[in-house]
RNA sequence: GCCGACGUAGCACAGUGGUAGUGCAGCUGAUUCGUAAUCAGCAGGUCAGGGGUUCGAAUCCCCUCGUCGGCUCCA
């Protein structure tokens, strides 16, 4: 634990202490510190609302002016259960009713790990520490907000109060943090994308079901004309799908039953007295199966990289849905590719330097390569009955990570069930962290669908397949990218690139006729001749964050130039309309990386 | 899905039982202006939807829908 984690660990004790003062008959389950503070669970028929938190805040800063030292205690199993039975774990003092969360975590403590209580003035805790010294340590916090949550975060528990807090060595550095939270409020993608019409949702269309307005769609065309691009330079050839399926098709594919509840239901269809069920897919691949095994394949044909933005729809539970980042209808950037095992490596290193390629352009240096493999222990269960092929796929996908020198995070049990995978990890501008794309590994699929080619030496044979989606969704990647450049997007993706503005109407003609040029240079522009001030219409277009402003008036009418303002410098001076269009065109076929990412 | 909070004009918000308001955006007119807001006027609302309590409901109660903060899963 970080010094500043046991900072905010002490902080979570103390926040249970004042909660017990005041609620005596209070049940601790777990207190731990997070990335940006710390939580306490508690049962507590009392409904903690934040009007209570000046209440709870005033109670801990007396038990932190106490300068209570934190005491350390190892006890026997049998003392900590006694204690827990007379209900003094997480409590002031003996009580009628057992500490029964604190029970419950005692039993699941490995044997042959200590036991150690930490009490705090009255309040005993069984904790692992470690704690500052004393309660007068903790110098700067505040609670920030209540939610729920199930004990073991498992749905079939009870639901217990989750108080969050936060806290600080110093009282700047706390300030600081949530002055940090409020400009992070403003690049909300959910924020922008209303000031910057980007997208839209409906109660009559349905929740997490994105409506592209037509700014925003430029973006997911830009995003898909790239991902074309460099799909196409890699070999991979275009398919289409349909969006909907027969029943068949996903119990071949294992997905039914076992995806069902994330899928919406099925569509029973009547026809010539021969009932069939559709769905809607949630995912491409059976489809890009199906095209797979629609000819006959030779090893000569592989690898077979099948690309698709495939629109895929998933049932998500309605608590879950978060702006664009958890939809219901989605567009995966998805692809795959069959190839040989001697293939394999070649194909996930190639894979993986197309994700880098991406995360250049975007200027993206701030995620987690996660990679995802299985455990022994529950193979044939929750992962594929075939030890051998774990062990040399993921041995192959560590040797592409590490022989490149990607850093990454190994995370047992986590993999696919079908093999293991790669996730790139994110945080949305509200902390919140999602998987932006993945890279995934499949040896037990191909089969299940009876894919085969024809090896060198005429014989049948399986191919291997990777699941591969670099941008994600559209949706979730877009979200991403309008937190990530805050709105001001690169002129090669913003919807609106140039605005042209004359000082009077007496500008009219020449802003026409330079708005004819610039969109015969397919160049997305607009004039705004409106009788605005220059000022006013500066002003507009800073605030929809398009890149370039240009000023026309009678000085620039005569000698053929303008004057241009950028979104990032500001005013940059005259400059012949020649030099601009140049400009122009290198920043958009380049893909430049104009803007500038403010990190937060 | 579960727990909690919230839902007032396109947007941001005020209004806690007695005639629905402010700012910005919009529309109309005037203004012709050189790098982040020219002035004036006008219009805009089943107060999310439905039901109830009350002489009277945006306000109190119930249901539904949606959003937000979390829990699980995931792109």
């Amino acid at each position: 634990m970080t010094e500043l984690q046991t900072l905010r660990h002490s902080c979570a004790h103390v926040l249970a202490n004042a909660i017990l003062v005041l609620w005596p008959e209070a049940q601790f389950a777990a207190g731990p510190p997070t990335s940006n503070g710390f939580y306490y669970d508690v049962e507590l028929s009392h409904r903690i609302t934040p009007e209570d938190f000046e209440l709870l805040e005033r109670e801990m800063r007396r038990i932190i002016h106490a300068a209570q030292p934190f005491e350390k205690q190892v006890v026997s199993r049998q003392e900590a259960l006694e204690l827990g039975r007379s209900g003094e774990l997480a409590s002031l003092g003996a009580r009628s009713t057992p500490s029964y969360f604190k029970l419950d975590i005692i039993e699941r403590i490995p044997l042959e790990e200590e036991i150690t209580l930490y009490r705090n003035g009255s309040f005993l805790d069984l904790c692992a520490g470690p704690h500052v010294s004393d309660t007068s340590k903790i110098n700067a916090f505040r609670l920030t907000h209540v939610a729920s949550a199930y004990y073991r975060g498992d749905e079939k528990n009870p639901q217990l109060q989750r108080i969050y807090g936060t806290a600080f060595p110093t009282q700047e550095e706390l300030e600081h943090y949530f002055s940090m939270l409020e400009e992070s409020k403003k690049r909300d993608h959910r924020k922008l994308g209303k000031e910057l019409q980007l997208f839209t949702f409906d109660d009559q269309v349905g929740p997490g079901l994105p409506l592209w307005l037509p700014k925003g769609t430029v973006l997911l065309e830009e995003l898909e004309k790239l991902a074309k691009e460099t799909e196409f330079q890699a070999g991979y050839e275009r398919v289409k799908t349909p969006h909907i399926a027969r029943e068949e098709l996903y119990k071949t594919s294992g997905h039914l039953p076992y995806y069902a509840q994330s899928m919406f239901p099925s569509m029973e269809l009547e026809d010539d007295d021969q009932k069939s069920s559709y769905y809607l897919k949630a995912m491409n691949c059976p489809h890009h199966h199906k095209l797979f095994s629609a000819l006959p394949r030779s090893y000569r044909d592989l690898p077979i990289r099948f690309a698709e933005y495939g629109t895929c729809y998933r049932y998500e539970k309605s608590g879950e849905l978060m702006g664009l980042m958890r939809v219901r209808a989605m567009n995966m950037n998805d692809g795959h590719i069959y190839c040989t095992e001697e293939q394999f490596a070649e194909e996930f290193r190639a894979v993986n330097d197309m994700y880098l390629q991406y995360f250049r352009l975007f200027g993206i240096t701030r995620y987690q390569m996660r990679f995802s493999t299985h455990d022994p222990a529950k193979l044939g269960e929750k992962f594929v009955d075939d030890p051998l092929r774990w062990r040399r796929t993921e041995a192959m996908v560590r040797d592409v990570l590490t022989s490149n020198n990607i850093h990454f995070v190994e995370i047992p049990n986590e993999a696919a069930f079908y093999g293991p995978k790669i996730d790139v990890q994110v945080w949305s501008a509200t902390g919140r962290e999602f998987t932006l794309a993945t890279n995934q590994v499949d040896f037990a699929v191909p089969q299940r669908f009876g894919l085969l080619y024809t090896t060198s030496e005429n014989k049948k044979a399986t191919p291997l397949c990777i699941h591969r989606a670099p941008l994600g969704t559209h949706e979730r990647f877009l979200g991403f990218l309008i937190e990530h450049f805050a709105g001001d997007f690169p002129v090669w993706l913003a919807p609106q690139q140039v605005r042209i503005m004359p000082v009077s109407t007496r500008a009219i003609n020449y802003a026409t006729m330079l708005l004819q040029e610039l969109r015969s240079h397919g160049v997305r522009a607009r004039a705004d001749l409106s009788t605005e001030k220059i000022g006013a219409k500066i002003r507009l277009a800073q605030l929809e964050k398009i890149p370039h402003m240009i000023v026309i008036g009678e000085r620039e009418e005569k000698t053929g130039t303008l004057s241009l303002r950028s979104r990032e410098k500001g005013d940059e001076g005259v400059l012949s309309k020649e030099i601009f269009y140049q400009r122009l065109q290198e920043e958009i076929l380049q893909r430049k990386l104009t803007t500038k990412i403010k990190e937060i």
